[in-house]
DNA sequence: TTACATGCAAACTGTTTGCAAATAT
DNA sequence: ATATTTGCAAACAGTTTGCATGTAA
């Protein structure tokens, strides 16, 4: 089973035992392309896939993932958190009237007219997300 | 007093009845320029101003501002919400390490390259979170 | 065999809510 | 007088944690 292979290496490297249910969750996160999860919900993936997974691990291996830079939070104003498995530089788009969330690539958008930093300071990164609507009303 | 009248008629004509409690809180939130706050913090400064408010009541004021566009509420991650004073548009610098945050004045900055919206969907807002951190490490 | 991960349930934190008492109009 | 708001405490949701059991190295 190649597909495992690449996980358990993946997590190898990221310092973590490629236990059962990381290589489980592992699998649901990064094998369907692009994706933003929160824990309730990929709970019930693991349910519907037959992976014995508690609640408790999936919030800390979302938490271990994310250290390790193998998931990003998506910061969202609202209750629950939001992990985002596409780590490289990109932004959002966000219809609040669904929670649903977009990548936009970051190649070709540029920010211009940045203040200077406070004294000391580099940029960490920078967040956009575009909130979207229905065009009518 | 000018100041309280002020106040009072924001209230009135954000279709909120100006009780103590609200015009207290509306003394606090807006007579120090632009603020970011949460509702633990403005709390503790109703307490120590000797306001009388309870931490429901709080809660429901910071809603209820925010519905009436009197506050903006800041999508940051993490577990509590923060309410900016500022509704005007505009950005935002935020500092990890102390929860830090401070406005970036929309009028200069230009995002552009932003890729075609969905069919049916307009921008709604942008949100522009520049996290920044110490220079050394 | 030894350190680390998991599951469960209980604890915790921020926030909301139901209802009686207080207040604005 | 009437509808709205407040305070309190209890309820709630998402998340974290302690500890016994299971598992990777």
């Amino acid at each position: 089973m190649p597909m495992s292979r690449l996980h358990i290496d993946k997590l190898r490297q990221a310092g973590l035992r490629p236990t059962r249910q990381r290589v489980a969750l592992a699998h649901l996160l990064f094998n369907a392309g692009d994706r933003h999860v929160c824990a309730e919900v990929l709970h019930g993936e693991a349910m519907a896939a037959n992976v014995r997974v508690s609640l408790a691990t999936i919030y800390n291996t979302l938490n271990q993932f994310t250290a390790a830079g193998l998931l990003r939070e998506v910061a969202i104003e609202g209750d629950r958190s939001y992990y985002d498995t596409n780590t490289s530089d990109h932004f959002h788009f966000f219809q609040a009237e669904n929670g649903e969330m977009m990548d936009i690539d970051a190649a070709n958008l540029t920010i211009t007219g940045l203040p200077e930093l406070p004294p000391g300071k580099v940029i960490d990164r920078i967040d956009v997300i575009v909130r979207i609507k229905d065009a009518k009303q």
